[in-house]
DNA sequence: TATCGTTGGTAAAGCGATTTACCAACATCG
DNA sequence: CGATGTTGGTAAATCGCTTTACCAACGATA
């Protein structure tokens, strides 16, 4: 394949001149004329620069990978949707790895992270990261985003409007007159399960109920974990009339549940969830959900790994805000 | 950060031995004393190879690019799992591309390609795909895996057992005793939108039903697109009372075309589809579906851009077979 | 006229790993 | 004893691009 030298000798200057060409080099002096005798060389070459020379040289590779919990996820897919957009406007590819696909790929990801081929990492997930890519990552200086997985590491943190959602959410079942409200929470400890947990209660308070009546189980956030534990949530309480999700999987999951223990949504048990899909009219029960900032988040990220990750520990992306989609999921209590 | 001259002074060998145990080149000489040495080195400094510098010299950089057509599609994701698997397998990482997100992607992507910095191309979507990065593909022989997207380019196409799905989705209806059954088709000319069709008109001929009598839309594997294909189908024959869609989203879509037309499912119209979801029975009408190998299909691509594409031009991955997964969308006809 | 700044360009030193060619030292063998 | 391998190791040339340092030519300025 042609090279930067070819080019260099196909239109008669020095390969110095060239480089300066391609990287439109505005304050570095070169003719007109030159310049149109380089680039046309370049056209008529089908030249493009060799990416691993001008990684070596320059240490940017215009990387940046993304780990996420799980692909399949349409809520984190969404995330990386935004990421891409990001990523093309930045001159920037994705490497995607999955978190859950094992021992294999993290090596790999640790080997690239100290090898210098990447200008950002970006985390989603609750935190089964190899040790090894973090302590890499961390020593080599990567630019690290967080993506509610709040590791116990410096890096940013993104976070999303996570108390205002679940207080949307709660507060819409508070509105159709619910006062037995249970809560199937995300994982227990992390950051955003707690701030999801403070806007419920803080709905919950401003009702008149004691947040302390209210049950919450917590569930990771996949369909089979919210069947478990929504059906451990039910156990303990037969007298709920409404659940707030903090994820639309175990949402999917608690509709199992509820199917299975024979009630029907939402004239028995009314649901919200956290986190739209696009296909959550056509469900069981027509599910009512608060959308949130995913993409905007993934955006955000790649917008910072690639502008420089600002000293700020903790971020937000809070626009737009979470919004309440009405389906049909939530009725009024006839208990 | 360490590098290999660091390694070799910090040994006492020249940079040559330390890159022979690093690549563990056993049919080469070094003693186990100074074997032992360097990865002692190694361990201590925290050494990892930088990954430009060994793309630069070996002109393999360990990277395949997978365009997909729209990574918050499940169907689609479930391809990128398989990939995923099997990328960390092969020690390659994989990146990912978005064939909706736009002209700023597509560029980056060829000048990747151009630049020498792909190992492979991994090609999934219906078609838009950007001339240049097929081109650049082309011109630097990067070896390039079609999944099922037919594109007019000299590769290696990977296919599904598109026609025995079909066969097998329709057989399913008819073994109800549905006799007008619609189709509800991917897009028009694509090779394996042929085969769904030859096999669902198989399965209707052998039932001695004339093909001819059966209508087929076809449609974008997208929710809204299946909405709209459904409501033609719908429009031109009122009397169906069953449907095979070859794509889960556009049956999605159908569902709420019904829904919005007042028909029952499966009481008016039974449908069964082409690829499971994961939420599949928690849908308005629990989903009866066919499952394709997908997460294999994904794996072998990067199986082939691993070990070299073969001359074969067309493959298949027919295994597991394409599997029937009864729900409850459909019921025996009663009218 | 001597000096200075500007314009347009060149040569060459890296970036870090791999690999080829080469070389001692030492054992083996006829 | 000289030829012939074998073992364990070194030096240096790449891979292709960027960038620093340097230079010639030329007009402007004092």
């Amino acid at each position: 394949m042609a090279k930067l030298a070819d080019i260099a000798r196909a239109a008669g200057v020095s390969s110095a001149v060239v480089s300066r060409v391609i990287n439109e080099d505005r304050t570095l002096r070169v003719s007109e004329a030159t310049r149109a005798r380089v680039q046309k060389a370049i056209k008529d070459l089908d030249y493009a620069p060799n990416i691993a020379a001008q990684t070596l040289r320059s240490s940017k590779s215009g990387l940046v990978a993304v780990i996420l919990h799980d692909v399949t996820n349409p809520v984190y897919a969404e995330i990386l949707r935004g990421a891409q957009a990001s990523a093309a406007q930045n001159g920037k590819a994705l490497l995607v790895f999955d978190s859950a696909t094992g021992a294999e790929s993290a090596n790999r990801l640790a080997a690239m992270i100290g090898g210098g081929a990447l200008d950002g990492l970006v985390i989603q997930g609750a935190g089964e990261v190899s040790d090894l890519v973090l302590a890499r990552a961390a020593t080599r200086k990567i630019p690290t985003i967080l993506l509610q997985a709040d590791l116990d590491i410096d890096a940013c943190l993104i976070s999303l409007p996570d108390e205002a959602a679940a207080d949307t959410a709660t507060r819409h079942l508070l509105d159709h007159g619910h006062r037995r409200i249970g809560c199937l929470a995300t994982v227990e400890g992390m950051r955003f399960t707690e701030s999801r947990l403070a806007g419920y209660r803080r709905a919950l308070g401003d009702a008149g109920i004691d947040p302390r009546d209210s049950p919450v189980v917590f569930s990771a956030p996949e369909i089979e974990a919210g069947t478990e534990a929504c059906s451990r949530l039910l156990g303990g309480n037969p007298d709920l009339t409404a659940i707030v999700c903090f994820n639309v999987l175990s949402a999917i999951g608690a509709m199992k549940a509820l199917g299975d223990a024979g009630r029907q949504i939402p004239d028995d048990v009314s649901i919200v969830a956290v986190h739209d899909v696009p296909f959550a009219d056509v469900l069981k029960a027509p599910l009512t959900t608060v959308a949130m900032p995913l993409f905007e988040m993934g955006q955000k990220a790649i917008q910072l790994v690639s502008d420089g990750v600002p000293d700020t520990q903790l971020l937000a992306v809070d626009s737009p805000p979470p919004t309440l989609i009405q389906r049909r999921s939530v009725a009024t209590p006839n208990r």
